[in-house]
DNA sequence: ATTTATTAATGCGTATTTTGCATTAATGGA
DNA sequence: TCCATTAATGCAAAATACGCATTAATAAAT
């Protein structure tokens, strides 16, 4: 049954005159009757009660001109709903992001977002390093954005955006600046670091800032949550060192302190993943 | 937009694979592939992604899918039932019959349809017997169950059986038997009687009573409605004539005495009413 | 009662669409 | 590297839909 029948019918039932119904959906008499006949016959009943002057309806042809109208409606409705998502307005992606930048870069991929495509729904939620990877490839991510630099075989990876690393410590300590750092300084404080993972680039930055001073830190705590890291510093239970972006979480009582090392943030996707919402974001995320 | 086509589409979703698809679906790999195609087309947007060797639904077809499912199962429905009404098995008929015969006739009739017929909506209304001719023409009722013989333009009329007259009594009244019955004892009493109608053949038979013992009733109350009439000569107000269809109300205290008159019970619809649901009713109340 | 105007149905030739067959081209697995 | 699988495509045949012209039925006008 094609729909374009029934539309004919829909036309023909609000009219009730052949010609100016053919007239009107451009075609011509004898193509709508043969339309409505073939309709008639693939439904096994009678939609209009007719002779060589009236047109009318029969009850079936009334119930059906009711129930059809919805119908139609809907499936139009349907199908603008399906280009939706195939141009990517509609849809939902996931979005693993680090705690680190939920204050900063993520506010502002967000905005773009939200004001690019209103219609789509975005989930975030944060996974350790750790599994990143395996959340991409089984689904459960469809972006991930991270500062691990990763050669995984059908995930493509590209950097967006880089911060420095920054000393994080208490208002009251004796560090100030940059300039107070130094070997010996150094050894004399307990450290609180992220969990350290082999392969991580994150921990490696952090290692090498390290080995430039020539020493080995006492480290006595190790956590993945920046949040917990900077609660921990707050009450003096140590000093850390965090991506600056931190800086823009509201975190009184503590002071950063720049450090010449860059973290790169980078976003990760599967390769072969042809959602068009993740392509609408991507060309947005690179777009400027 | 071809429903056959959102059907080869659904079976493609299930299956993912052109041949078998084909298969099941009785048309060659070729034939599917292009209805597909064109399907895309008509949408403006793509439905599967493939290659060679994988067929794989995108976002939007997977939309589809789900919507399409739900969409199609209730076009089938409506076309369902559409179909019962085409054949008179669903529907709403009015029928307008007298007081007199809601506990005789009425009840074989209705159980009779209801067999037949369980889906359909039967709505009785009481209308009074100048009214019916205008509600019939005026689609008001549909069927109009009378004792009155029409003859008017466009409405078809047929004689579904027959009552015979009677006095009505109270129990302690002297009247036991026709045989009492005499131009004296007659003159000694006050009648409760319908409505005088012109052109009313229940009146005339009524009438055609009286003169055969040839006398003029004393009416001091009209009524048109037989419990009212009931009520009235329960009470001792008077004695009446009526149908002996009302011997089966269930009225204590009252005497039925059979008098030879008879009335006709006929039936009435518009000529030109092709309700299938008119036509199964009649085929049904002159079936037998 | 007869004529006229209106209008849905239908025969027929043409145009369009769909289908099946055979082949092609891409791809994953041996 | 070869082979098996499988979706796409060119082409001719079949099916379907369409428009034009005509027919037949009927309501309105005379």
């Amino acid at each position: 049954m094609d729909l374009q029948r029934i539309k004919y019918f829909l036309a023909l039932a609000e009219q009730l005159h052949y010609w100016k119904t053919a007239e009107k959906v451009n075609i011509t008499q004898s193509a709508l009757t043969r339309q409505i006949q073939s309709l008639e016959n693939e439904l096994g009943l009678q939609l209009f009660e007719r002779n060589k002057r009236n047109v009318k309806l029969t009850p079936a042809g009334k119930f059906l001109r009711e129930k059809w109208e919805v119908e139609l409606n809907e499936l139009e409705y349907i199908h603008q709903f399906a280009k939706q998502i195939h141009l990517g307005e509609r849809g939902t992606i996931t979005i693993a992001h680090p705690d680190s930048i939920s204050a900063s870069i993520m506010p502002d991929i967000l905005a773009k977002i939200t004001q690019a495509f209103p219609q789509l729904q975005i989930k975030l939620v944060q996974v350790l390093y750790e599994n990143q990877l395996d959340f991409l490839k089984n689904y459960k991510i469809d972006l991930a954005i991270t500062r691990d630099i990763t050669s995984e075989q059908g995930v493509k990876s590209k950097k967006i955006y880089h911060d420095h690393l920054a000393l994080v410590v208490p208002l009251e300590h004796a560090f100030k600046n940059f300039e107070d750092l130094s070997k010996e300084s150094l050894k004399a404080q307990k450290f609180i670091l992220p969990t350290k993972d082999e392969g991580s680039s994150y921990s490696e930055i952090i290692q090498s800032l390290f080995k430039s001073y020539d020493f080995v830190p006492d480290v006595y705590l190790h956590s993945e949550f920046g949040s917990t890291i900077i609660a921990l510093v707050r009450k003096g239970l140590g000093i850390a060192i965090l991506p600056d972006s931190y800086m823009h979480h509201q975190s009184p009582g503590l002071r950063f302190i720049p450090l010449p090392f860059k973290t790169d943030i980078l976003i990760n996707w599967r390769a072969d993943d042809h959602n068009p919402v993740l392509a609408n974001i991507l060309k947005l995320v690179f777009g400027d």
